[in-house]
DNA sequence: GGCTGAAAGATTGTTGACAATCTACAATCA
DNA sequence: TGATTGTAGATTGTCAACAATCTTTCAGCC
């Protein structure tokens, strides 16, 4: 991403950073699914620090909303119910209505090749037709597509509240799919519309449609999950 | 505010808890003013408590955007620019929006009456008349108004993102508030109309005349904040 | 006088040990 | 047999000491 030099890449981590980033990803990762529980101890071993650091990483990754604190019982991966998804997903809406406007408004015309560029990627997932293991190559680009919209902002608290709503959304999603094995439907249109709308600066109407967007997903998810687990 | 028995009090409460909470009221106190340097040894020394818990907090208060962390450098009270302050107050109007949303769908009676009741003090510190210190009197008011909205609205989510970006906004607040002297015009009146707005369950009106209010309040707080300082 | 650089002091980063608490299991009693 | 109490092991909470880094001071030099 940033240029950083190796000198400031030791510089700016303390092992309590390094520890942190590392939870996230395994947890944003489905390595540590939700509801497990953390023991100091061994991810302190694990990882080669001592129980410092991963406790301080704990601490931030409570305020984050990704694990979930006990007092003398330990920490565990957050598990997101329904009740709180759809409470999640209402914020998300908002904040993508946001978005929208300010994408369409501020967006530089390099941002809006990059965001071509993976829609169409995405026509070249969704044109295999619904085969398995498709919403598993369309996922990663799904995310690509809202955070280069929020990158295009410049709004950076937009930013930073974005991606912890994102990421506990997330949250709910690992939990739950084994159930639903990822058999969910895909929305490239709708990205396509959105891309249209930030590209010409109708801030209107790409908040319309962002927010429509959102909970749209929101339905299909809850739909693939309301489904029995996909036959082997 | 819930009837928390003594026992689980100090069953869910480590030392590292009770420092961040003790470090967020010093800074959202105006205690400890943005800029200023929290020295971990002093600090634990003070709390009577070692540095252990100290800088669990540390993370913790970093992660909720209240101070800053520079490593091998110390940690920091958070200092919000007037651009970033700008930032935060499109996040919060988009926020305010679905409050007023919500909250006209979902507020009861009783909560109702809290608000007026909120409302009629506030009328009772604005008779007075633009006398120094009325804004001292009002602001907590004000704080206490939203705050009462967000809990209508019922989504813990929400609650917490609002609650965070105030505190922020709160931060830029506190670091320019010796140059305006709380010299902040009162807007009782808009409280009003949304207090009705959310009574009858109009949401729609909710949402806009909140999302009004706030950029009307962050235009009140930078024309206060470019006034020389009020000549005491 | 002002700059360079080394040494001393202060502060943060990390670790390992000790204390407090919880969990699991076995022994005891009704 | 079932419930209960007590004990042993495991785990978390807290602390104090050590290592690494930064800041300040001051002597030496141009």
């Amino acid at each position: 991403m940033a240029a950083t030099t190796p000198i400031d890449l030791l510089q700016q981590n303390s092992l309590a950073m390094l520890v942190q980033r590392e939870l996230e990803r395994r947890i944003l990762g489905g390595e540590l699914k939700p509801g497990s529980k953390l023991n100091e101890a061994d991810l302190a071993g694990a990882l080669g620090v001592s129980r410092g650091p991963v406790r301080e990483a704990f601490r931030a990754l409570d305020q984050s909303g990704l694990v979930r604190t006990e007092k003398n019982r330990g920490v565990f991966v957050r598990q997101v119910s329904l009740e709180e998804a759809n409470e999640i997903y209402e914020v998300r809406a908002a904040l993508e209505g946001l978005i929208g406007r300010l994408a369409a408004r501020r967006i530089r015309p390099v941002q809006v090749e990059k965001v071509r560029a993976v829609v169409k990627k995405m026509h070249s997932v969704g044109r295999r037709g619904g085969q398995p293991g498709d919403a598993a190559a369309y996922y990663p680009l799904n995310v690509e597509f809202h955070e280069l919209l929020v990158e295009a902002t410049g709004n950076r608290a937009l930013q930073a509240n974005y991606r912890r709503i994102v990421n506990e959304l997330d949250l709910y999603r690992r939990e739950t799919i084994s159930r639903s094995a990822e058999n969910i439907p895909l929305s490239t249109r709708e990205h396509e519309a959105i891309v249209n709308a930030v590209a010409k600066a109708d801030g209107k109407l790409a908040e319309r449609l962002l927010v429509e967007h959102v909970l749209e997903s929101r339905e299909r998810l809850h739909r693939a999950l309301a489904r029995p687990a996909r036959a082997a």
